[in-house]
DNA sequence: ACAAAAGTGTTAACCGTACACCCATGA
DNA sequence: TCATGGGTGTACGGTTAACACTTTTGT
């Protein structure tokens, strides 16, 4: 930064803003938390979860804030997706907005608070029409995760601590869109050391039963060999 | 964007920023240009190439605009690294920058005009003590280039046109600070048609000389198998 | 003739991918 | 006993990685 052009600093009339991308799993379909606006502008359609910055407060903390403040999540990593800066981009004004995103356990965000804070659920292949440039934000996350979810065990935040592999399996292809091999799949899986069997099975599904598997922070920091 | 929060639209004394990153490649090594500040804040020190958005023009604008103005370079295809965003992160205010960077031929870069805009080259391994955060965006946009210049045919823009395979092999080398067996590397360039063999040799490095070559733009669109 | 850089092939290990049947259980 | 989902192994092809000598040419 480069205070040659200082004029720019008392004539600048931009807002900055931060947009929350929160991805859900459900029903082997990710999904993406939306709010209903009751507010304008642009009342009635739905959005993504954001809002201003504070003059005091850092980026990520301002994306945690609003997150909170218009849904009621907290404690959630959220990660910096890209920043969307086109002038025409908010109809109501100049805004610029950093987008953030996080994967979250669905059914860990109470439903009560979903109706309080006029949010829903919408399978990303079935987004209502939403306002401003959101779908491309939407899409940019998406893009993001398919890349991470490859190289870095982040998708288990999508799962109950105790997952069971035909669960795994089914979130990885819901999230990348595409049919995944079982064998070849669990023999990866196998391979990841940090990912424990546990001497207990989900009999919820199936007659047979299938066991659950954790994930090991601890055990994986030494390893890091993840790819899928 | 929400506009729940709609008291800080009037509130906010925020400004926005893009900082830009050049890299060049000189000598077997990547470098950076930096600017010499010759005003405050932080005069005398090193910094990049940044300033302040204009409150009617995309962010990727603002990029170009500022680059221009404070470097001469322009028609640069930069990208979006990433938003910097704490709120300490510049002495003298609350600023947010987003950074881009471009890769260019330095010997296109006119040392007149190095000169002028009080700019000089410093490889990666190399800088001088740097303004605010602008160490971390450099060490970022690094990440990210050696990220994607193995996946992308970017790294071209490094090189004249016409440019020989060892040269080729010698900024990857650079770019990844790693040896790559020169073999190897000569088959997997073989693999991409797009990169064409001229029969014209460089004669002057070697006594025997070393074959150019040039990156064919439409023929690697048809193909896409990028990876080195 | 020699120095200096350009250019060339082969092999072994590893990884990705395709593919089909048996197992355990509750109803 | 049967229907349902869970669990298992192998073979092939492609990719990566390691490795050393010959060629060309100006001096």
């Amino acid at each position: 930064m480069v205070f040659d052009n200082i004029k720019y600093r008392d004539a600048q009339q931009i807002k900055l803003a931060v947009d929350c991308i929160i991805f859900g799993f459900n029903d082997n379909r990710l999904e993406v938390l939306l709010i209903h606006r009751g507010f304008q502008p642009e009342m009635g359609t739905w959005s993504l979860i954001g809002g201003f910055i504070d003059n005091d407060e850092d980026l990520d903390e301002a994306a945690n804030r609003v997150l909170y403040g218009l849904s009621g999540l907290k404690n959630i990593y959220m990660e910096q997706v890209r920043t969307f800066g086109k002038a025409d981009r908010d109809s109501s004004g100049r805004v610029v907005s950093t987008v953030y995103s996080a994967m979250i356990l669905k059914s860990e965000y109470d439903e009560a608070l979903v109706q309080k804070y006029n949010a829903q659920w919408f399978p990303i292949d079935d987004l209502p029409k939403l306002v401003f440039d959101h779908a491309d934000m939407v899409d940019s996350a998406i893009k993001r995760l398919r890349r991470r979810v490859r190289n870095y065990p982040i998708a288990f935040n999508l799962l109950p601590s105790k997952f069971t592999l035909p669960q795994l399996q089914a979130l990885y292809e819901g999230i990348l869109n595409e049919p995944i091999d079982k064998r070849n799949f669990r023999r990866k899986v196998m391979q990841m050391n940090y990912l424990v069997k546990l001497n207990e099975k989900d009999m919820s599904v199936s007659r047979k039963g299938a066991y659950f598997y954790q994930f090991d922070e601890a055990l994986y920091k030494k390893e890091q060999n993840f790819n899928l």
